[in-house]
Parts: structure tokens; C-alpha cells; sequence
DNA sequence: TATGAATGAGTCTTCATTCAT
DNA sequence: GATGAATGAAGACTCATTCAT
């Protein structure tokens, strides 16, 4: 939508990109302390003290809100996961980070998440048949995608990675591992800290093992031998 | 409220228990067929040709019916799951079959599987403090889970499994993976096969191509160099 | 909908029919005293005093409903239409009271007369096409219609009125001049009783005169010399 | 509040009154855009390319604002209906173009139409009582309705009428006729050339048959014989 | 002068739930 | 034991209108 290219917009747009984004942080305020159920206009509305029908200023309808949020999820994720995987770093580091960022971003943001997340199927983003495929590449959804599938090839081509892996099932795998995570922690934040026979695990701890797991999956046998996995109880 | 214990139910217990339970399946019917939002308690009446005040003889509200769904969800898992880590088969066998067996008992029940996971954070049975741990070890849920954990045991004995890793670390964390790949083949049953460069991967295969890698990734690195891994390709 | 043939309806039934009658009476009242806007499914409900969503389990829609009232008034119409055409009477009585009947089923029942009125132009029965014709032949609405070419026929078979005349635009113009008088009835029922300078006219009155005067545009030129014609004054 | 009584106006008042005419305008376009409940103040505004909020400054409220559009649609009848009476042509003709010219006027602008006529009711200068009637008379309205009073009495002075009829109910009754006519041909245009069996009529030849008719009732049983009815197959 | 922001009352409709029968 | 009637709260959304700028 905003295609004015001016630097400097007015001060009237201003406001106007403050108001919506406040209203997007509220969104993930109502999440966070309702759940998903609790995201009405009318309930949105009284969180950021405005009338509903205001809202209706700068948003078209609920689907329209609930797209910018997801959309903003993925933005945000193409963006930290896009960052992370160019950093100046071993790959044993960058391919892990890759991996927790997926996560890491999500349990930030639980609402945007969630609503990526439950729109996961019907929005438009989500390749239904081949057709979408092309649509979905270019979206920040399947772009963010597309960094996981690089990423293990960068592993295979670096013969870290198991050749024998599809990269595309293998990427696959990560990222619906990842979204189980993600939920998980958002859900149950303090599970893996729940065990009263289990030295408490912080919800980062646990990503960084959940990370090392996946990527010791992916590895090749020969390279398995010589990896730097470190158990949980070293790093505290 | 069912407080006999007598070991033999009245015929009228047993008549309504068998209600109860067709409740229950149909709540299942209807959300395959017309999804989340479908499920009213007013849709559920017709699938059952119950009146919807029928349905409050079997269960106090909505919230409870869901709960028992959730139940029966996973006294499914706990039974299938059971049921294959005591096969007489190889651990390789087993330990793959357990982690399939989680997802795909999700995607048979895709509603029930729902209920379970969207009130997972709710619901009672879900351990929010060491308080709830051992109530957590005694419902289904938790002994569907326990048998995950043992399975990473018995590898780690067996010397297929690193023994460095945490064996209730490692539950959670395949626990949480298979959440997501439920969640993506409930919600895009066809991902795995629309890449237009890509031959198409069923729901199963896919299933399998993960429990591969998630056993991968908890195999001692020993043991890694003479995996049977099987890629995809080979079993189509 | 009744297609129940039984002779007595069960006491429910009954109740339940009941109930629609006194919605679609409150309808009426609602209507007269606020005017075509004020039929809000709120204002209705307090009318008869009910919850608006009581509304809902006997009518799926305002639309329904008001299809309903529309068809109600045509069904009247048709009904007292058909029964003034076949009493034993003068042509030149039956005549008159055809059109008369018209605009005094209109001016009874207001609403349903501008329901049926304002929704001439959406309704299914109204012809837009001549593929719509049989249908609209077979409906009330048609039918009430086809008693007026039938009263210009007859008139013409008989020799009073002008054979020159087309029957079907003939009846179409009386048919207008009804809705036409009906409507200002039905709004100003005062209007003929206004003027200072002039005896007050009661509707009724006014109804008769106006269907005389349509009656000697029917009628041929040879006849006109010996109508009964009466005027206003003679009546009262 | 224009309580200015100066003969010219100043510029800003004559800018003033120019835009209340664009909107007045607009409001018809809209209306036959998107029929009467598309006539939203939003809708409107969009129209004319102004803010809602601007269209306050010219009216003090929608009701305020349809009043006018109801007033320049008895202006504009007013003035045509004016025309037609005067011009130098045969009574015969004069009188019949008198009452077409109602029904013309009104489909011509359906929206200014329907405004007064749903209005009609409503309207400070519709005579609820014999006190109104001054004002009616004064009103446009009312002099639209006193050029069909005296073309009855006209008519009746040139021997062509009925003396007997009389003149007040007469108009009336044309007018409601005329109405209803308007009322048909503006929602079902198509109505008179729908019949699959008959001849397609247009609305033009249509209204003129309605006039011949009403003409005819109109007339005195004398006259009748040599009128000159012109059937509609004559004038195609 | 003209506008964008904001609102409160209103629209139809659905839902989970209760109660008399 | 089962139901139909009924409801109140809530759902998304629209509208005419006001006010500060």
C-alpha cells in the first residue's frame, strides 16, 4: 500500500503508521493475555481505548488486520532468519542459528505467530497445489523457506550435510519441528522446567538443544564423529 | 457423575456411556468435515440428530465436552503408542514406529488431535509446575509421553542413542517435532507434494522421511556410520 | 413449507404457526407506526416482546420474512380478488369492485402491501425477462394479476368495454393506478378530506371514485352514453 | 442560513449554492447507481470527490438534504408540468401531455422521484390537514398538483370533461395513477414488453396509452364518441 | 474552508446455555 | 430422557454525525 516513495511522509501519515501499529501490539497484547478466542474487534478496541468502528479506519475488516499480522510475522522472520544465516560464522554455528531464529521469533511474538501460523492454510501465501508454488516462493513465507532449504545444501555442499537428503523434505521437517517447538513453548513456556527429577531448562537452553538435535540429524555419518554437540548441563 | 464403582455398570450407565461416546465421534465427523469453526455445539446436535439441550445430559458445557475429546485423543495415542514400543521387532524398527505413530495418530483424528493440542496449554493435565508433574505422569497424555522418554532410554542402553542426551530433553523435543509435522499435514495434507520440481511425497512417506531424521539425530555417533537410512527415493 | 397433510396439527404445531402469525402481525404494527426503517429485527422483537434471536427460530432471515409478508398480501389479494370476480353480480359492479378490492387489500394491511410493493422490483415472482412469465403466471402475484385481464376480457366479450383496447396493458394500468392510490392512502389517508374549500372525502369514497373512473376509460365509446355513472355526491 | 434578502447574492453564497447543486446532483447519479440503499452521505461524498464531513456544511442533516432532493424534484415537475399546460396545442393534447409528463418527469430521475414520493408522507408540505393546505397550495408540490386540478377544469369548461366529476378528486386521482405508473415503469422497466404471447411495448408508448385512458375516464359520455384514441398498434 | 479522526448507536446474525414441558 | 422455546451476550460491520485542526 504505500507507495508513495517520498522520504519524508506527513505528519497525517505519521499518525496514521503509529495508530496501525499500535493496534497491531495490542493485537499481540489481547493474544497473549486471552488467547486466540479472545481477538475480537470489540475486545481489540477496548485494549488500545478506541471504538471499534475506528478501527475499521485503518483496517478493512478482521482478515484484512489478521493478514498484516501474519504478514508482519513473516516479514519479520524472512528478515532476522535472512540476517543469520549471512553472518560471518562457522556453519556449524550459522546452520543452528537458522534453526533457533525460526523459533526464537515466534515465541517473541506469540500472537503474530499464532495467526501466521492457524492462517497457515487458508492464506493465499500457502502453496495448495503447484500452481501457488511460484506465488509462495516469492512471498516472505516461502522465502524464508527457501533460506532453510539453502541452508542444507550450503551443509551438503560443504559435505556437513548428508548427501543422500532431499533438501526440500529435509527443510520441511526442520521447519514443521520448529513450529512444534515454537507452540510448545508459547503454550507451556515452563515445561522443560517442570520436572521435579530435572535440573530446570530456560525455554533458550531448550531451542539451542532442540537446534543441535535437528542439526545432528542432518549431518553425514563421517562428519557425525567429529561434531561439536554439547550436552545442555555444559552451558549453564 | 458417575461416583459407582461397582465393577459392572447399570444398563443405563452403560446406555449412556455409549452416547457419550457417539457424541464424541461425531464431534470428530463434524470437524473433519467443516473445520474448527464448524464445531457448535447446534452442528454437532444435527450430525447426531440429538437436540442441542440433549447434548447437556452427557456433558456440563462445551468446554468439557472438548476436554473429553482431548482425552480420548490421547488415550488413542497412549494405546497406539503402547502398543508399538512392545513389538517384537527390532529397536531401529520400534523407535522409528514410535515417533510415526504419534504424528499419524494425530492426522487419522485430525479434530480430536486438535482439541488435545489446542487446549494444551489449558488444560489440567498439563504440567504448569513441578506441583503438576505427578498427575502430569498419570494421565494419558503424560504416559504417552513417558513412553517416548523410554524409548530414548532403551536406545541409549541399547548403545543406538547417544548417551549424552538428555533423555527427557530429547522426548520433549521429538514430542514438539511431531506436533508440527501433524499440524502441516492436517492443515496442507498436499505441501510435501506441490513443488512443481519436486516428486510428490505422500503424507506417509513423508512421516517416514522425518522419523528417520529425528532418530538420526539421537543416534550416538558410533552407530550413525552404519544407519540404515532410506531415502526417499528408494521407496516409492 | 406446510406440506404436512394431516388434518389436525399437533398443539406444538399449532403454537408454533401461532407464533409466526403474531411476528408477522407485530410486523404490521411495527411498520405503521415507524415507517418502512423502523422494521429493524430489534424493534420487532420488542414489539412482541421476545428476544431478537427468538425471531431467528421461526423465520431464517429478515429476508425470509419479509418474503413472507410479501407473499401473505399477495395470497390476500389473489383470494379477495378472485372472490369479488365470480360474486353474482352486474358486470359493471364486478367491474368496479375488482379494482376497488385492490387498493382496499393494499390500504388494510399497509406493510404487508409495501413489502409486497418495494420488493416488486427484486422479488422472484416479478417477471423481469420473458422467461420469468410462467412463473410469474403461476404466483399469487400473477394470478391476482390475471383476474384483471381476465375482468378487461370479459368486459370487452361483453360489450361494455372498448374491444380496441389491449387487455394486458389495459390491466397493467389499472393494476399501476392501484399501488398508485393504495400508496397515498396508505401515507396521507387524510389527503381527499384536506382541502378547506372542499366536503371532506372519506377513503372509501375516494376508492369508488377513483374505480369509476377507471372503469369509464374501459369502457367502449357507444356504452359510455348509458353508464350508471354516480357521482361523488349521490353516495354519501 | 441564507436569511440574506439582497437581489444578487455574493460570490461565496453563489459558490455556496453551486455546490449544494453538485451534491444534489450526485445524489441522483448514485442513486441510479446503486439504488436507494447505496445512498449512504460516505457513498455520496465519494461521488463528488468530498469528504463526508464537507456535506454538513452544505445540509444540516441527510434528512435535510433528501427534503431538497425531493423539493428539486417538484421544482423541475413543476416547471415541466408548467411548460406543457401552456403551450399552444389542442386541449386534447395539452391535457394528455399533462399527465404523461408526470410519469416522464419521474422516471427521468428515479432517485429525486422516489426521495419525494417515499417522502411523501413525511414532508412538511404534504397537507395532513386543512391548516396545511395554504402552504400546500403555495409549495411546488402543490402547484404541480393545482396545473392538473385546473387542466381538469379546463377540460370541463371546454365541454371535453364531465362536468360532474369532480375537479379535486379527479386530480387526485390521476396523479395517484400517475404515481403508481411511475413507481412501475422505474423498478420493472421491462414490465409492459415481458409478456412471451404479446407485442414488446416500450415505457414511452406505454405512458401514452395510460394518458389516452385516463384521458378517457376523464371525458364526457358526449365527447367519447369522436375521440380520437389512437390504439397502440397505430403509432409504432 | 475542508478534512481526517473518532464515535455510539445501530445493523443482521450466531452461539452456548437454561428451563418448562 | 429428550425437546422446543427462549434468551443474553457476543460476533463483524455500517452509518450518520461531531469536532479539532
Amino acid at each position: 500500500m504505500p507507495t508513495d516513495l517520498s522520504l519524508d511522509p506527513t505528519p497525517a501519515e505519521r499518525r496514521r503508521l503509529k495508530v496501525r501499529g499500535a493496534i497491531i501490539e495490542a493485537a499481540e497484547r489481547v493474544f497473549a493475555l486471552e488467547g486466540e478466542s479472545g481477538l475480537s474487534i470489540r475486545r481489540l478496541a477496548e485494549e488500545i481505548d478506541y471504538s471499534p468502528s475506528a478501527i475499521y479506519k485503518y483496517f478493512g475488516s478482521k482478515d484484512e488486520l489478521i493478514d498484516e499480522l501474519k504478514e508482519a510475522f513473516f516479514e519479520r522472520l524472512l528478515a532476522r532468519v535472512g540476517r543469520v544465516s549471512c553472518v560471518d560464522a562457522p556453519f556449524a554455528v550459522r546452520g543452528r542459528a537458522c534453526v533457533s531464529t525460526y523459533i526464537e521469533t515466534a515465541i517473541e511474538r506469540p500472537y503474530h505467530y499464532a495467526a501466521a501460523f492457524s492462517h497457515i492454510q487458508s492464506a493465499e501465501t500457502a502453496p495448495q497445489s503447484p500452481e501457488d508454488w511460484e506465488a509462495f516462493t516469492q512471498s516472505n513465507k516461502g522465502r524464508a523457506f527457501g533460506v532453510l532449504v539453502s541452508m542444507v545444501e550450503e551443509g551438503q555442499s560443504l559435505g556437513v550435510f548428508d548427501p543422500d537428503l532431499d533438501p526440500f523434505l529435509s527443510a520441511t521437517s526442520v521447519w514443521a519441528a520448529s513450529h512444534g517447538v515454537a507452540q510448545l513453548l508459547t503454550h507451556l513456556p515452563h515445561f522443560p522446567a517442570v520436572t521435579p527429577t530435572h535440573a530446570p531448562v530456560s525455554a533458550s537452553e531448550f531451542i539451542t538443544f532442540h537446534a543441535d538435535l535437528v542439526f545432528r540429524g542432518l549431518q553425514s555419518p563421517a562428519n557425525r564423529q567429529q561434531t561439536d554437540f554439547i550436552s545442555p548441563g555444559e552451558k549453564t
